[in-house]
DNA sequence: CGCAGTTTTGATTCATCTCAATTTGTGTGG
DNA sequence: CCACACAAATTGAGATGAATCAAAACTGCG
């Protein structure tokens, strides 16, 4: 009995040193969804590498070599893209569950930046070997399929809020997405921390950052939320909602 | 001799209603890129159905069931995303050997409604069927994954344009990825007709119609282009890749 | 406690939108 | 084949939302 029990600390111990799929609380949000618990457990033998990422601190700079996705385990991170003349803008925030590194794929370089906006911790997921292993296990290979499509929706988000709408309707949008990620994270949706400042929001929104500090000065003032620095409170969702809804004019 | 070359014309013309990636003349640009001819062969067999659309109609529709994916074959396409309230916003223009379909991958339902802008043909490729043959075919896995890979990397570069650029960046950068794209399948990049109209332009990049018309009005005046309503000249292409480079100030 | 980074707020400017009128092009039917 | 009608594109004038420039207030860290 007590050789079984210390035999289990061991195993878990070294599990969580390597980091286990099959142990981790967002298996249903991560990779792992959808796969039986064989399955998982094949996929933990690929994940060598948990990492720790500081605040501040990059993941993975724009045009290093390609070899490895990761899933954020603990933490914020944000992804950014930067042009010739020294322009960058955020491409995206990625929080605990989600998936890092996808654009890398393409070619044999990141085409991003990832960078920490607190301390973090990710598993890195060895691309080639995933690949190998979605050959073997359909579940996981429709799986992936679907995060890289769902990847691409996402993108076609952005771009309709960055096209199409005005600064109160995506920071409204903004807003609601980052509450529904944290709902189905077990977070609150009413009340939250951002983790980035005014002007990373604006560079994601295709804002200045007074823009994004006027705005959200406006809906205080309208009783949507209310700000106070990088605490949020929702007050009024279906208000938020609306804002987005209402034809533009 | 005479009974072999008849049998080659009937194959031939069995080949060209089923459609023959081996056959086809983008198998460089388009899914069979990498793969050796019999892989290309087992891909061929995929391919149940070569579809005509007609300028202007549908080859589907946000909310239809996702079934296939689809390369263009022949002709011009334009993407575009539906808001609840009206709104909606093109999210891509797809030519020759271009892939159509892949947000619909995430779910059961295509996000977004494909249109031809003109005449058009398409290869039906079933995306399940796919997913097995590519669990076979390492080479078409990993294509696959490019692709869809690739399409991430190109709505980035289009939420730079759209959150970062002014509107003459962004037409620049427009009339410079749509030549690239023509120099690829064989035509001028110096000189095409555009197959989209100013509305559709405008709805892609951010901007309104009269906005796109003004700018390149101003183009012209400036002698970076000639413009004749859908037919464009560009006069100097450096002088397009500068506008983008230059500092926003 | 003080300093640097972040945020807020105000005044002004500017790019793009909006509204409107005109021109040009395209497709259809007599 | 031409004329008509409709769609698309151009151009102008004025309105407006967001950017820019600038200053002050707040926060958190060393």
């Amino acid at each position: 009995m007590s050789s079984g029990t210390s035999a289990k600390v061991l195993s878990l111990s070294l599990n969580s040193l390597k980091v286990a799929c099959s142990q981790c609380n967002l298996r249903e949000l991560c990779l792992p969804f959808g796969l039986s618990s064989h399955e998982v457990h094949r996929l933990d033998s690929l994940i060598e590498t948990r990492r720790k990422v500081k605040r501040g601190q990059h993941l993975y700079h724009a045009g290093d070599v390609f070899e490895a996705i990761y899933a954020v385990k603990t933490g914020f991170f944000k992804t950014d893209v930067l042009l010739e003349d020294g322009r960058d803008q955020v491409t995206g925030f990625q929080m605990a569950g989600e998936l890092l590194g996808l654009d890398g794929i393409s070619g044999d370089a990141h085409t991003c930046s990832a960078v920490a906006l607190e301390d973090s911790e990710v598993c890195a997921i060895p691309f080639a070997e995933l690949e190998n292993l979605s050959s073997d296990i359909p579940t996981l290979q429709r799986h992936l399929h679907r995060v890289l499509s769902r990847e691409i929706v996402k993108d076609h988000g952005v771009m309709m809020l960055l096209g199409s709408m005005r600064a109160e309707e995506r920071l409204a949008a903004f807003l609601l997405n980052l509450s529904q990620r944290f709902l189905a994270r077990g977070y609150s949706a009413s009340e939250f921390h951002l983790r980035m400042t005014r002007e990373e929001i604006g560079s994601y929104l295709g804002l200045k950052l007074e823009t994004v500090s006027r705005t959200f000065s406006h809906f205080q003032d309208s009783g949507l939320i209310s700000v106070q620095q990088k605490h949020i409170r929702i007050m009024n969702t279906e208000g938020l909602h609306q804002l987005i809804k209402q034809k533009n004019c």
